[in-house]
DNA sequence: CACAGCTCCTGAATGC
DNA sequence: TGCATTCAGGAGCTGT
């Protein structure tokens, strides 16, 4: 599942390729894509047509691709959106959904198999949090976990939002308006690194412990960026958890019955949100 | 406003 | 073998 490492990893991968081209050709394969785009695909690829990419930007799991008119492609992958450069003699497509031809001759295609990514052509306003210009479809998206910690203050003050919760801290977590970039994956990772269990209510921790919880979370997406950008050859990482590199160092997540690396108890699968949630019993107390 | 549950979707895995 | 069910989940939306 795309969270922020495996976005942050496609935007490295595509700036390059994309800094400074200008669009010729916007197709948009399936309106579903443009779902939430004001006239559709019709207007998404009008808006886009013609335009320069000046740079690829990132927040959470929002990328964007920043146009020479001031507004932006915001692109959201979803479970399963991939943003690749395929091969010029790539074969049929199923999953294909938009494709983008640059004045190169690149094309950059966004596929998605469960179709929960879409596209939205639009204007940046500044974020609600931080005045920060970014898509105005995104100015209700919190700062991410890596520019929270790149601020001196920035955990200790997060560490008072979260403990504005009464939610359990996990349900706090993924809150992309509290903080962003954080997904189900990286919540389990988070949590089992901090020796908390997910349920206990955000409001019954201390700052301190909180802060401890965001920078173990810190460590954990600099080491998938690390793994993201090993493995990194085509622009095809990350995007189906059971593929790629960071699958093999996680502590936890989807390991049900496989002993705590860290105290050798099963981990447990707990039904959480009509989702799963994988814990150590031993380590990780409420 | 905070919070919790529902819903969209496809394809792999599982059950009988 | 084949058909039905279950599971995966980001985030917008709805109801309380």
């Amino acid at each position: 599942m795309p969270e922020l490492p495996e976005v942050e990893t496609i935007r490295r991968g595509l700036a390059p390729h994309l800094a400074g081209r200008r669009i010729e050709a916007a197709a948009v394969l399936r309106d579903r894509a443009a779902r939430r785009q004001p006239g559709g695909a019709a207007e998404l690829a009008a808006r886009v047509t013609g335009r320069r990419v000046t740079a690829v930007d990132r927040r959470g799991k929002y990328l964007w691709w920043a146009l020479d008119d001031g507004t932006a492609l915001l692109v959201h992958l979803g479970m399963s959106g991939q943003l690749t450069l395929p091969a010029a003699d790539a074969g049929p497509d199923r999953h294909l959904r938009a494709a983008f031809t640059l004045d190169d001759g690149t094309v950059v295609a966004f596929r998605d198999q469960r179709t929960f990514g879409w596209l939205w052509a639009c204007d940046l306003a500044p974020s609600r949090h931080d005045g920060r210009p970014v898509p105005a479809p995104a100015a209700h998206i919190a700062p991410d976990l890596l520019e929270v910690t790149d601020r001196p203050r920035g955990p200790a003050e997060l560490a008072h939002r979260i403990r504005a919760r009464r939610s359990g801290v996990k349900r706090v977590l993924l809150n992309q308006e509290v903080v962003s970039g954080i997904g189900n994956i990286y919540a389990d990772e988070m949590l089992w690194a901090a020796r908390l269990d997910g349920e206990v209510p955000a409001d019954e921790l201390g700052v301190r412990r909180l802060a401890g919880l965001i920078r173990a979370g810190r460590g954990v997406m600099d080491r998938s960026l690390a793994a993201g950008g090993t493995s990194f050859d085509s622009l095809y990482v990350h995007v189906n958890g059971e593929s790629g590199y960071f699958s093999r160092e996680l502590a936890v997540y989807g390991r049900a019955g496989l002993p705590c690396p860290r105290c050798g108890a099963a981990v447990v699968r707990r039904r959480f949100m009509n989702r799963s949630s994988y814990l150590c019993p031993r380590c990780q107390r409420r």
